[in-house]
DNA sequence: CACCAGGCAAGTA
DNA sequence: TACTTGCATGGT
């Protein structure tokens, strides 16, 4: 089988159905890497709420982070739950950036995909995942975003297995597609609203999901 | 009432 | 390396 047709063919088949998604949602980059920080295993609903805390008072920027106290950051973004968690983990993200020059994000365009990401894996609160959208959403780099939804997906689709690591799941989409960020950007916004309108919804059937015809 | 949501880090063996 | 556990709100 030829995984990069079989992956590009899918993408097209979910393109015609479901349009553009236009992600992510957000005014700055700084608000993709707090957003991505705060919507692990968290709903989205929730981070949206946190964020427009944040964005109504203008606490949305690095600096402000460092500024606030912990317990201050916390109470702003309880609704995205593990509030004491995540408020240490936005603080260690806004200190990453601080130490960019002039907290310019231009200040890493220098660097390597890789060496960019390993500086993302390296803050207490930024996984692989985390890392991932931080560089695809934020940055505008084109590593490609796995999570819960796309293991799902494709062990459903018998590609791959259900226990795969993350990395391995990373490079089944990355060994074979073009490194184009659009693309990656729109393949794992395609994922996550498949898996929202179909495969979570008791209601959704499979035979209208546009991948229905990949099965088998 | 139970269960889940766009994970991660720290601990155990 | 391969598990397990704590973290916490809000929606269904």
């Amino acid at each position: 089988m030829n995984r990069e047709k079989l992956l590009m063919d899918m993408f097209t088949a979910i393109r015609n159905e479901l349009g553009n998604s236009n992600w992510w949602p957000a005014d700055s980059t700084f608000e993709v890497m707090v957003g991505a920080v705060l919507t692990q295993n968290t709903n989205w609903k929730n981070v949206e709420k946190a964020i427009q805390t944040l964005k109504q008072q203008n606490l949305l920027t690095p600096q402000s982070m460092l500024d606030l106290t912990q317990d201050e950051l916390a109470a702003l973004i309880r609704p995205a739950g593990y509030y004491n968690l995540k408020a240490w983990r936005v603080v260690c993200v806004g200190s990453v950036v601080s130490g960019f020059a002039n907290f310019e994000f231009s200040a890493v365009d220098h660097l390597s995909i890789d060496e960019l990401r390993s500086e993302l894996l390296a803050v207490n609160g930024i996984g692989q995942e985390t890392a991932d959208s931080i560089l695809l959403y934020a940055f505008g780099r084109p590593s490609f975003v796995v999570d819960a939804y796309t293991r799902r997906i494709f062990n459903r689709h018998s590609l791959i297995e259900e226990d795969i690591y993350y990395d391995d799941l990373r490079d089944f989409f990355m060994d074979v597609l073009p490194h184009d960020v659009a693309l990656f950007n729109e393949y794992h916004a395609f994922i996550v609203r498949i898996a929202k309108e179909w495969c979570l919804k008791k209601e959704a059937r499979c035979e209208t999901c546009p991948l229905r015809n990949f099965l088998e």
